[in-house]
This record gives C-alpha cells, sequence and structure tokens, in this order.
DNA sequence: TTGTTATTGAAAATGATTATCATTGCCAAT
DNA sequence: ATTGGCAATGATAATCATTTTCAATAACAA
C-alpha cells in the first residue's frame, strides 16, 4: 500500500508519533523535486493549511534530516534548503550551483564512478579517523548560462 | 621576498586598496591551519588591533573569497568558515565533519583519483548545463569518536 | 600636495534559526 | 473505549550571524 503509509511506519515505535503536521510536510516535500527552504514550505503548507507554524516546520526537517528521510542542502542562499533522500541508487545525485544567480542543478552523471571513489575514501577515513561516516556531499560551484 | 609583500600585489592595479585591515586579516588567516570563523578571526585581531572593525572582517573575507585567495566553508554550525586557499597540489583537501560536535577533519587522501573524477565530471557538466565552473567541494559527515 | 574614491567602523537593520512555555493530542496500557 | 504520560505543537520572544547605512578616513594616481 503506497501513498498514506509510506511514512508513518518509519515513526512507529521509537517514542516518535505520527502526526497530522509531519504528515503535511512531508507531502509538501515529495510534491516537486525542488529544494525547498523553511519558509518556502511554510508558505505553501499556510494556504491551505494555515494552522501548521514555522517552528513546527524548522522542527520537523530537523528530525527528518536526522532520521535520514530528507537531506540539507546548504548552499549558501541564505537559508538552508532540503530535499527528500531517494532510496533509488537512480536518486543519487549531486548539485551544481550558480555562485551568482543561485541555480541549482541536480546532476546524476557519473554516479558509479563517483561511488567506487567514495567507498574507498569513506572506508580510509573511518579507519584512519575513527569516524562512522553517515553521508556525503559533492558540489561544483561556477557561473550559469545566464550569469557568465 | 616573501612575507610582507606576498599578497600585497595581488591589490593593486585592479582600483582596489592595499591596507592595513587587510594585511592584518590576511596574516590572522595565515597564522592557524584552522578553519575560523568571522568573529574569531576579529576577537583575535582585536587583542592586539582593537581598530579594526568586524564589519570589516566580513567585507575583507567576502572579497578575498571572491578573489580566490581564502576558501569559504559552510559546515553548517551557524558560522562561515575560511581557510586560506593553498596554491600547491598538496594543499588540495577536504572534509570531514562530526554532525554532533562540529569538529572537522581535512583530509588529503585519494586526490590523485578524485582529480580524475572531477575533471571528468566537471567537463560533461560544463558541456551540458553550459556552467563554468570554478570551484568543487566534497564533505563526508558522521559521529566522530567522541560523539559516536 | 591634492582630488578622487575605495575603504573603514559604529550603529542600526535585517533575517534566519532557536528557546520558551503553556496547550494539545498521540498512543500504549489498561 | 478510556485515560495518563509525555511527545509534539504553535505563538511569541530571544538570539545571533550577517548586511546595510552613512559619515569619516586614507590610499594612491596625477
Amino acid at each position: 500500500m503506497p501513498g498514506k503509509g509510506k511514512w508513518q511506519n518509519r515513526f512507529s515505535g521509537h517514542g516518535r508519533r505520527w502526526t497530522m503536521p509531519r504528515e503535511t510536510i512531508l507531502q509538501q516535500l515529495s510534491r516537486t523535486k525542488k529544494h525547498q527552504s523553511p519558509k518556502e514550505i511554510f508558505s505553501a503548507i499556510n494556504k491551505f493549511n494555515p494552522g501548521i507554524g514555522l517552528t513546527t516546520i524548522y522542527r520537523t526537517l530537523e528530525l527528518l534530516d536526522k532520521m535520514g528521510v530528507i537531506h540539507k542542502l546548504r548552499i549558501g542562499d541564505g537559508q538552508v534548503r532540503y530535499e527528500l533522500q531517494g532510496k533509488e541508487k537512480e536518486d543519487h545525485h549531486h548539485h551544481l550551483i550558480c555562485t551568482s544567480c543561485g541555480k541549482i542543478i541536480d546532476y546524476f552523471d557519473f554516479i558509479d564512478e563517483e561511488m567506487e571513489l567514495i567507498k574507498k575514501t569513506e572506508k580510509a577515513l573511518t579507519k584512519k579517523h575513527n569516524f562512522v561516516i553517515n553521508n556525503h556531499n559533492i558540489e561544483f560551484y561556477g557561473l550559469c548560462e545566464k550569469c557568465r
């Protein structure tokens, strides 16, 4: 059964609760592939559900990030942004960011080769520095067509 | 002649001026390999040179970043941080960040292999999306020994 | 030496994120 | 089905990094 229950089970049995605001926020995150900021998510939700506060958005996003459901992006435009963390290998991607206008492009190229390098690096770093590595992030910065 | 004139020439002839605050800020950046925030730089300088304002620190760091002299880091601890941009290949590194305590480890491993992948990716992205790529960034997130 | 104008610093403004706290409502145990 | 404990919520205020403003200063070319 897809749809409603898709996320619900990840909230049960850990002292966490499945609530309407959380469902609404996850719905909004699913609605687009764009990288949404807390304020943007708030505005979108607020139009049809004015009961949900900005504070809750912040808290929920932080929680979802910790749970690994979403991914936090710090692109440096003054706001944190989030995107759903895909489960499939095909969802794995990184970002190409225009330092002038802030435009973000998701790219999916070279993921296989990347994974190889990443795995090797992770392994070495884990051993060398006694870290548990949970995530990685690759970004390219430059100027887009328009800002060139 | 190394030392004082090391940076000065990068400021002449572009409508830019070589000033005491700028020299002092560059000295402070050179003093350590750590990733310093504007406030930290301000505090350090303020002890022996109380004349330089925090605003100037911000402005100068932004300028130096644009000039490519320093590199801006957004590790997500609430402050932007900067490190000197090394010229040598041996200076090229990335970061391993503890999501709990904010500790940052510079790592220099697998740079050759990384460069190969990066170059290939850059080339493809440049062509595909019509970008001019100036920089890239790789980060690993995890938990350090103490925060595990 | 001087005029132009980039740079500076103090203070105020901005804007994102976080803390507080009284209230609400989820849900496991009954 | 009810209920008690406590996670979650939302409004507000507080915090804190960064930016803007603007008058004063100083670098540097002529």
